[in-house]
DNA sequence: ATGCATGAGGC
DNA sequence: CCTCATGCATA
């Protein structure tokens, strides 16, 4: 029943985490993340300034404009556009659980912030308060009720970065100096396979919900189906950057399988041509949003209470709000417009 | 394509 | 309670 993950984490450099400012972190995506915040800054702001700030964020929620341009990770869609790739579930084939190739490698603690000022979400609170009468939170009925047992294999796939990528290595980075790791990690190798990645794959026929769920039959240990999410976000480039580096390697199997098998097909014309309960979604309404986005800006990972109080004023449930600064604080880390270069 | 959610694993 | 990798549901 329960589902004993064993999600291990294959990393693939020993310790990879980067404690984000500790000095520990070496890794690029450390400083991938320094670059992208300015982590001290929240806190000497927050011991600091009361009502400007607190106006400050009030303005960026009632602007909203400004405060969506905080931070441009996504161009914002242009969905439709494409159709044919991001076909509804055509394969309906789910072989087997989200199997995991987790990434994880252990890694740091942020949680050593410190939250000062309180009385700035007073103000904060009641200012943006007047949001709350759109309210459009109708249904925040997320009671995680949910039997989603998440099996994973052990593997470890952390040295494939390096072993398995010999084979079809792309050592295309040139770089004198650059290790084979160091090119396989590289953002802009990545950037470059997703995109060949994606125009094979269309040009193979195939959605990106076939691509999660064939993975399947590729057996490699440990490596089971992936949504069609994963794998548009795969490609692009919507990820962290340690999830891509993982994800590569693995995709790139399945591509040059699918390949081959096609070439087979291709040589061999004639033979046979032949192959409970819904979970509902919270959405919170755009004025609610706003506020959220400018509690984000001033302080990005607010207390218990602070998100208690939060919710409270939003008309929110507290669980809805906390996992909205999760996600929010994930997004930050993305690969897409993190500067490692 | 993306928003909100789950769950393992780490402190 | 957080981070991370992922996924379901939905625009």
């Amino acid at each position: 029943m329960m589902s004993m993950n064993s999600k291990q984490a294959f990393s693939m450099h020993p310790m990879l985490h980067e404690p984000k400012y500790a000095p520990l972190h070496s890794s690029s995506e450390a400083i991938r993340r320094a670059c992208l915040q300015a982590p001290q800054l929240q806190g000497n702001i927050f011991a600091g300034f009361d009502e400007t700030l607190l106006r400050g964020a009030e303005a960026l929620a009632a602007v909203d404009i400004v405060s969506q341009k905080t931070h441009p990770f996504k161009p914002d869609a242009t969905y439709h556009t494409m159709s044919s790739v991001c076909t509804p579930t055509s394969s309906s084939v789910h072989l087997h659980h989200p199997s995991v190739l987790t990434t994880h490698h252990s890694h740091h603690h942020p949680h050593s912030h410190h939250q000062p000022s309180q009385g700035l979400d007073q103000d904060l609170l009641d200012h943006l308060n007047p949001a709350l009468s759109l309210g459009g939170v109708p249904d925040i009925g997320s009671t995680p009720s949910h039997p989603h047992a998440h099996m994973s294999a052990m593997n470890h796939m952390a040295h494939h970065t390096q072993s398995m990528n010999m084979s079809h290595n792309h050592s295309l980075s040139g770089h004198p100096g650059l290790s084979c790791s160091e090119s396989e990690t590289d953002p802009r190798e990545l950037e470059s396979f997703a995109e060949r990645f994606k125009q094979r794959r269309i040009k193979l026929g195939v959605t990106q919900a076939d691509v999660g769920s064939a993975l399947a039959n590729l057996k490699i240990p440990g490596v089971g189906c992936l949504s069609q999410s994963t794998i548009c976000r795969f490609e692009s480039l919507t990820l962290s950057h340690n999830n891509m580096v993982a994800l590569k390697p693995i995709l790139e199997a399945w591509l040059e399988e699918a390949e081959r098998a096609q070439r087979e097909k291709m040589t061999k014309p004639e033979i046979f041509t032949s192959g409970d309960k819904k979970r509902k979604r919270t959405s919170i309404a755009a004025p609610e949003k706003r506020s959220l986005e400018a509690y984000f800006a001033v302080q990005p990972r607010p207390s218990s209470e602070k998100i208690a109080a939060i919710a409270e004023k939003l008309d929110l449930k507290k669980n809805v709000v906390r996992v909205w600064f999760c996600n929010q604080r994930q997004k930050q880390k993305r690969m897409k417009f993190s500067a490692t270069y």
